[in-house]
DNA sequence: GGTAGACCTGGACGC
DNA sequence: GCGTCCAGGTCTACC
């Protein structure tokens, strides 16, 4: 017996345009069918695994997403796979009203969300595994923690279990190895407080030194988190961004000169700055390759 | 506070 | 097919 399950969505959402914002929708155990124009996952649910489909059948903005689920579900497990897509889909974003106020470039197109994972946990093994190495390995890692460890994505009890020799020869993570080991250990022990990093009362400077703190997150890192966090006040400074900085905004001078003047070309944006920068530099993507969602899926 | 070098892997390149 | 070089961000040691 299956299940199917109704989303109901922010009146401007469209699901292929939110999902393919961003790269995880590439990243095991994500799957993205652009022949379809659907999302699947495998969800680690209280009662075991669960693979969803996710559609929205009508293609309008704002028409409800239909789930479809490989198997039953209880009445506890729908309400975590609903809250887990919310998550990863941005659902809880309503109002994209203050960000196309202060960048208004990006209001016809409806631009304004960020696809990122179920759990912070993930987030952050994503981010580490996306540090100081191409994209084709990011997407291996990935998908070897999923098939070595869990087809869901690691737990951090399950990940803290391992010994870090395991994950470098079996996931080729490399020597980020001890360092997703440590930040499994710190999340298995509770010592990583979702609550208190998504808790807007925080501000981003406090949830940012909290960040750096743990291991494997640096400076680029930790922007890159608070923008997951749905806190768009930092640039995350990567080779991506300074390619941006002198290949599309034309900037010129040292590394040092063109990351100045790339922080002083966001300022305008405030708050939002990441979010400008992000979609400046994604739909610059689009303009070469065609819209994400109709990118093929890598092998 | 700034900087140099090690860390590991996969891809590009030359032979 | 093999060896070498390079890119990528974090971390530590050192000045």
């Amino acid at each position: 017996m299956s299940t199917r399950l109704t989303l109901r969505v922010p009146s401007d959402y469209v699901l292929k345009r939110d999902v393919c914002s961003y790269g995880y929708f590439h990243l095991a155990p994500n799957t993205w069918d652009p022949a379809r124009e659907t999302l699947a996952r495998v969800l680690d649910l209280s009662d075991g695994a669960a693979t969803l489909i996710v559609a929205q059948p009508e293609d309008v903005p704002g028409a409800p997403l239909r789930v479809q689920v490989d198997r039953g579900l209880s009445r506890t497990a729908q309400g975590e796979a609903k809250r887990a897509l919310s998550r990863m889909l941005r659902l809880e974003e309503e109002d994209l009203g203050a960000f196309h106020a202060v960048d208004p470039r990006w209001r016809a197109s409806g631009r304004g969300r960020i696809f990122r994972s179920p759990t912070l946990f993930e987030d952050l093994v994503k981010t580490v595994t996306s540090c100081n190495v191409a994209w084709p390995s990011t997407r291996m890692m990935n998908r070897r923690l999923c098939e070595v460890i869990n087809p869901a994505f690691p737990r951090p009890t399950q990940m803290a279990r391992r010994r870090p020799a395991t994950l470098r020869a079996r996931c080729r993570v490399g020597y980020r190895d001890v360092r997703l080991v440590e930040l499994a250990k710190l999340a298995a022990a509770g010592s990583i407080d979702d609550r208190w990093f998504e808790d807007p009362s925080n501000d981003d400077d406090a949830v940012y030194s909290a960040l750096l703190e743990l291991p494997g997150i640096g400076p680029y890192a930790a922007s890159n988190m608070l923008q997951l966090l749905g806190r768009y006040s930092r640039l995350a400074m990567d080779s991506e961004a300074m390619r941006h900085g002198r290949e599309v905004l034309g900037m010129e001078g040292t590394d040092t000169q063109v990351r100045r003047a790339i922080e002083q070309h966001y300022a305008q944006f405030g708050d939002h700055r990441f979010r400008s920068y992000w979609f400046e530099l994604w739909t610059d993507h689009e303009k070469h390759k065609g819209p994400a969602w109709t990118w093929p899926v890598p092998a």
